[in-house]
This record gives C-alpha cells, structure tokens and sequence, in this order.
DNA sequence: CTGTTAGCGCATTCAA
DNA sequence: TTGAATGCGCTAACAG
C-alpha cells in the first residue's frame, strides 16, 4: 500500500497539515519538526498523490507541449520550465488531461482546432507566424529573412512550401505567382519532395521551406531531377535542426534563438495563469539566417 | 463556473449516478434518458474532471512514453492507445504523472533511472536491446541483421557507434577490437560525427549505428573526411527515419514494422495492468534490412 | 434501471 | 507554529 499524508504524519507524530506544509515547502515549520517529517517521508517512500493535490488546488502544474513540436524547442522549455516549477509533457492531440497551459505551434494547427483548444478554457500559448487576437503569441516570421537572403544572393525565382506559404511571404512583402507555392499539411521530408517535384516544373532557382524536415525533402527532389543545390536551386529551412546540419549539403536554415523562445513562452504562460483575464500578449523573438552549403556552394 | 456531473444531472432531471453512467458508457441507461443527459452536457459543455476520476478511480488511462522516443514510433502507439481506450503523453523524464504504465527505450537509459522507475511501482514496457529481467519487454537487437547485410556485400572492418555498440555486436555473434567501437550518450548526429571522425582512423570499411540520427552524422563525417559512402565506407543505421530515407545517400537501415512494435508493446501493457504480479514477459519483434544507397552505390 | 452516499488524498480554513 | 475538519468532483458500493 502506498503511503498518504496521514501515515507520514502519524509516523512522525504530527498533523497532516505541518506535513503537507513540509511537502511543499512552506517557511513556517520548526528545523526539528521538519527534520522528523522528513525522515519520515523517506521511511515510507511517499510520494504525493498528483491527482489528489491537482483535484484539490485545481492546479497540476503542468504545462502541455502539443504535438508536432520542434524538439529543440521542447528540449529548451523542460529544461526552464522546470526551474520555475513546472513540469512539461507534450501530447498528441489537445487531449483532456488536468493541464494548467499549453503551448501550441500555431502554424501547423489544423483549421478549426484552435477553436475547439480555446473552448476548454485552457490558458494557450501559440508560437509561430499565425495571429490569434485571442490568444498569447510569440511571433515569429522567417519568411522575410530567408527572402532577403535569397535575394542577395542573386535569387529571382523564390518558390515556397509550407504550411501557408502565399501568405507568409505575402506578409514578408514578397508576392509570388501560385505556381510557386506548394501547401502542406505536415512537415515531414516526404511531403517536401513531392511539393518540389511539382515546383520544378516552374523553374524556381530557390526554395523556401517554413520547416527543415521539409527543406531535406526538397532537398532530395531536386538532386534526385539531376539539378544541383545551391547552384541550380537553393534551400532554406527553418528550425535550425541537427539533421539539417549534418545534411549534405547542409541547410540553409532561419532560425530564433531557442532559449529565447521559451523564455518568452514561459514568461507569457505565467503571467497569463497570474492574471486569466489579462489582455492577450504578443512578442516578437529575433531571428537570424544561418547560411550553409545549401544556398552558398558545397564544401567541395 | 465549469459544470460538474451534480449540473448536469440536475439540468437533466436525473442523478448524478446516471450522468456518470452515461458519460462511462455504461450499457444500463434508457436511450431516452441517455438522450437527455446528452443534451444537458452539451448544453452546459461539461467535461469531466480528469483529477477527481483519477483520484477516485485510482486510474488516470494514461500511458506514458518516456524521451527520447522515437517519433515514428510514438505516433503508432499514440493511434493504437486510442482504440484500446487508453491515452498516451510523451514525457521528458519519468515526472511524476498520475500515469497508468510506462514505455521505455531501455538502450537509452541513463544507468540507474531504470531502478528509479521500478521504485516508483509504475508497470514498465522496455522497448529495444538491452534485457532486464524485473519487467516486460519488447526485444529488438538490430545488430546481426546489420552486419550480416554488411557481410553480404563484402565488408570485413566493421564499425559500430551507440548505446552499447560492443554489446549488441557481442550478442549478434560478431565481436571486434575496442579501435573499431565508440559509444554515445544520446543519438544526434553531433554525435555521431565525432564518433565517426575518430573512427575513421582505423579505416573501417562499414560503420553500424544503433539509431538512424546518429548514422546521418556518420555519413557527414566520412564524406567529409574525402571517403565515400558507400564504396569507401558503408553505413547502416536503425529505425527507418524520414530523414534517413531522404538524406544523400539514402540511409540503409534495420527496421521493425512500428506497427508491430506498437502492438506488443500495449499488448505488453494491457496484460501487465489486468495482472500486475505476472511474471515478466518478453516478445521479440522480427526486424528487416531496408537496404537503401549507404551500402549499394548511389543511384546517380 | 436509477437514486443515495461514502470516501479517494490532499490543501486549506478556522481554531488553538 | 500546529491541529481538526471540510470538501474539491468523481466512481462505485449499496439500495430500491
């Protein structure tokens, strides 16, 4: 049987209440008092009942990371969110589990899932490109960048693949004709690959790709069509992923700093469970273009 | 105010019972009242609180995959979890979650979490190589299959990079000199170059890496080194990842059908949480080689 | 087939 | 600084 508040405190010949108290940490219990209750909690292997505390506070202290999410990003959010006392799990689907927040990347979201995230009531966080006026936003739009990259290098015919690729660059105020663009519903290479294959027939000498997992399957497209990249077609990704990295070539890649992002997430869902009725917040996280083989030359 | 089952019920003209029986599915309802109970949910869009039906069912329907897991793999569990009534998280470490089981990668584990988690009393699942007496699980060992394809085409200087790569080598009846073995902590390709990099040394005429992610930085490290992949050297990876299946070369790799792994692996689960005192169980899922351009020439 | 009710383990209010 | 007692929302045992 497992130990409850009611067994430490027995053991160690006090109330509930100061044991609860020493569980969480609370400044008002004598260094003896303590002591004992401690020991006590190690004699009986307690562990707090997480459903209880959570049924009770009606906090979990948890923080929901929706899946797709970047797995660099995520790496950086666990690691911050759990010096700010939270813990993070990712999930498949907005799934009905006792989360305090979530943190959703806005533009791969199927349409009409926001509404339904929104519904439930659940403090939400979007990340990326898309704006939501109903929801904190960390903003962030590489489309201009990987655009102005492209262009100094002397690219003319800018295609783009994607989840909402016309408005993006649309937005980066860069308009390109249809056949240029190529929508997406996810982000794995193989979907790339097929969007570059159609693009090809249109002659684009660059490709922009809203995700890098995207960009090596476009990568692979074009090499596979006897073309050389970069010096038929370039790529740009976005995310900065290690497979991107160790690609060959290696991708061209826009990319914020990922601490940063979960900062500003972090700092966003805080400030939203403070204040639940606050304003919707929206910042904007810098980004940079890391430039590689896959838009200036191979190494060899 | 959230609406609770006493809202509902009383909305709907009936008892609380009833509203839980409904929400259950449970068999014994009329369908005209199932039917007003229905309405009345909608219309006061209750939702169960996930909290109090773990503290008091003792259950939460949670599994929980532990990271690093493959994501081609969690997405077969997540699908197949749904069917069987139970919902999956993907945590960053073994947090303290009101979860029902957990899966493992056992060949990544940390040494010593795995004894923490068997304290923890929750049912276990180990996917992957390394054996373990104290819990259920699902057996893949990669490494024969690896090196014999590696045979088959005439490699004799067989390398290996991973977890355990001596190990697993060892177990598939194939053993080598320490020079021609390095292990990672975790599977970036990062890593994988480095490895690989002082490896190189030694002048293998194939590498085998226990993960697909780590064998993309393989490969970028031989090419990068002048040698190619793969008439200088051979690569074999494991997992069939997207972005093996795009990189260039295409990556060569041993694979089990994920499906299948899924499978067995909530086969494992369910048995364990209907008998929690069972012994142990141990299936082993057959794998394949899908041999790609690492280790049969470039398709151009 | 449906109503009534007792706790699950914990945080917390009110006393002391 | 600590103790006793209440109830979070729900499931399931018991009753009808």
């Amino acid at each position: 049987m497992t130990a409850r508040l009611k067994d430490v405190a027995e053991l160690a010949q006090v109330s509930i209440r100061t044991v609860s108290n020493v569980v969480n940490d609370y400044p008002h219990v004598s260094d003896h008092v303590r002591r004992r209750v401690t020991e006590a909690i190690q004699q009986l292997d307690y562990r707090p009942n997480l459903a209880a505390r959570a049924l009770r506070s009606g906090r979990s202290g948890l923080l929901a990371l929706v899946a797709p999410f970047p797995p660099g990003l995520a790496e950086h959010v666990i690691s911050q969110a759990a010096s700010r006392k939270m813990r993070v799990v990712i999930v498949p689907q907005f799934l009905a589990l006792p989360i305090d927040a979530a943190l959703l990347c806005a533009d791969v979201l199927p349409a009409g899932t926001l509404d339904a995230y929104l519904a439930s009531g659940t403090p939400l966080v979007l990340l990326g490109e898309a704006p939501d006026r109903r929801c904190d936003h960390v903003a962030f739009a590489p489309a201009g960048a990987a655009v102005a990259h492209l262009l100094s290098i002397g690219r003319q015919r800018i295609a783009a693949v994607g989840a909402h690729p016309g408005e993006s660059l649309h937005r980066a105020g860069w308009s390109v004709s249809a056949e240029y663009v190529r929508t997406t519903a996810g982000r794995r290479p193989v979907e790339g690959y097929q969007a570059a294959r159609a693009l090809l027939e249109h002659r684009p000498d660059a490709i922009f790709c809203d995700d890098d997992r995207l960009a090596l399957g476009v990568i692979r497209a074009v090499t596979d069509a006897g073309l050389r990249v970069p010096d038929d077609v370039a790529v740009v990704g976005v995310g900065d992923s290690d497979e991107g990295r160790y690609a060959r070539p290696s991708l061209t890649t826009v990319a914020a700093d990922p601490a940063d992002i979960a900062r500003q997430a972090l700092d966003l869902t805080e400030a939203r469970l403070a204040r639940p009725s606050a304003e919707p917040a929206r910042v904007v996280v810098p980004h940079v273009v890391l430039p590689r083989e896959s838009t200036r030359g191979s190494a060899r």
